[in-house]
DNA sequence: ACGATCGATGAGCTAGGCTCATCGATGAGG
DNA sequence: CCTCATCGATGAGCCTAGCTCATCGATCGT
């Protein structure tokens, strides 16, 4: 089969709107003779006649007139979604963005989301990524862009937008000895067990998130892995072992046997990002980085 | 705006599914430069990139997989609307086939229809024209073809099929002096008042209907005038009026305040026939006419 | 380092898309 | 009945857009 004839069905549309191939030339922008080669065309293509057609009068054939009752449509709806695209291109968007987050998303950016979607209408999708891999789904393409730990160090990876830093916590099962501390202080993380990230992420983030000694140079203990935020809490309800994280996972995660201590003198303290694909900036998530930036200047601001 | 860019669309749209440029060349017999040109210029159309390529992979952008998915659908349907149009037009026919009857319509052109929605796979609607007016609705193009009483003498008409030529029946109220007669015959016509149709028959077609006098000369009266076979019973019942119908009506009209008393001796019996415009002859329309033939010959030759 | 593969690009050809001029048909008006 | 005006069809011819060919540069495997 040959090419979509787009001329020919334009100008049958106009045509049956209009019943006179002078206004319909005048419309579609061409001669008159051109709307006659153009129906002539398009009905030896369908191998009917569509128009019936004398120097006095232009009437659809019956045929004519069902075959525009279904191409008709048809044809808008392909104008329409081209028209939609090249407007979205001309903002910058997608029509569906697709954020993930390791854990849940917190009311910041809840709130900003709200906006975002409201700008740009568009829809929104939220996935949970998985702790231990926080670049692969962006990396991948799952997702347009993530709000995950930091730091990231990723020539292919932009960050549009840092939370400002916030202390960690140490996760210890009611029974710990640390249960009860008002606080931890870092140096004493060489004496626990910490629980480490397993997944797909680079070992310098790992490192981040669970380093490999104190200040002072006392090393820390590693000797699990856990792949997701709740198995993490689950391992260590029941063991000797700690997580360390950071504030917005705890506040989604309360459970009655789990301790949560604060751990002071951390000097990489935990920070939070948006990031995306380096390849795929685009002004809508630019647009998003700067949301969440007003949201967090607010909440900082009031709390 | 201008044109819808067909050809770029297809091109992007197998484009997207091989992710190859020299396959996509072959798929749409043309080079890979046209390819690799269409592609850029849909994306100049659109203003953003669809397909992310390097000489050693080619993959959509995510901007553009969302827009090959709105597209894909629309273009897909699209092609199919005009493809369907074609094969329709190949076995000469409509999607939808519109029927006028007067009165309603009776078993042998049931059961044609039945088969020949079956063989055309085509929707028939079927619609009831006015008994006064049994052409119009086929000369406006309101209905595609109609079964009516004959006879009719048009240029623009086509009598396509008639049916066997069948008794009068004169419908007259319970208390009328024919009511519990076994026969009347034609020459009693002429002391009867018949009841005429008003509407937009051409006259000889009323004159058949409602002769004006009978065979040995007598004038028959008609001061009386209905639009629909309905509003003639009603009359009839209430009234010395008397309506001349053929069986087929009746059959379809019991109703226990009218006698029907079959008229001897009448020439011009009254006859059925499936007509359509002359100008919009179908081989469609001309397989009914077939179909109806085969109905009527079996109803015969088994009744 | 080399060759193979692949997409981009520029030059150049040509068929298809379009216009112009004209014709014949049709209907209105005198 | 004749004339004029309107409208769609048609053929000749022009020109652009649609396409090919040849070539280049980038990238990856060996």
């Amino acid at each position: 089969m040959d090419q979509l004839p787009a001329r020919e069905i334009e100008c049958l549309l106009v045509l049956a709107g209009e019943l006179h191939f002078g206004r319909t030339a005048a419309r579609l922008g061409c001669s008159q003779s051109r709307v006659s080669q153009l129906v002539a065309a398009l009905e030896r293509r369908i191998g009917a006649k569509l128009v019936e057609r004398t120097s006095r009068r232009v009437e659809l054939t019956r045929f004519g007139a069902e075959f525009v009752g279904e191409v008709g449509p048809a044809y808008q709806r392909l104008v329409g979604v081209v028209g939609q695209a090249r407007e979205r291109a001309r903002r910058g968007g997608l029509a569906e963005v697709r954020i993930g987050f390791q854990g849940t998303a917190y009311e910041e950016v809840i709130e900003a989301l709200r906006r975002f979607k409201l700008h740009c209408q568009t829809s929104v999708v939220v996935t949970e990524v998985p702790y231990g891999s926080p670049f692969s789904a962006v990396l991948d393409g799952v997702v347009d862009c993530a709000v995950v730990e930091l730091p990231v160090r990723d020539e292919r990876l932009t960050v549009g937008f840092s939370f400002p830093p916030q202390d960690r916590l140490l996760a210890v099962g009611a029974e710990h000895p640390f249960a009860r501390r008002e606080r931890v202080d870092i140096e004493e993380l060489a004496s626990v067990d910490l629980i480490a990230s397993t997944g797909e992420a680079p070992g310098y983030w790992l490192a981040a998130q669970v380093p490999p000694a104190t200040p002072a140079g006392s090393e820390i203990r590693s000797t699990a892995g856990v792949a997701t935020l709740q198995e993490g809490l689950t391992l260590v309800a029941g063991s000797e072992h700690a997580l360390l994280l950071c504030r917005p996972f705890v506040e989604r995660s309360r459970r009655g046997d789990v301790r949560y201590v604060p751990v002071s003198g951390m000097e990489a303290s935990s920070q939070l990002g948006l990031v995306w694909r380096t390849d795929r900036t685009t002004a809508q998530l630019e647009y998003l980085a700067r949301l969440l930036a007003e949201e967090s200047a607010r909440a900082s601001s009031t709390g």
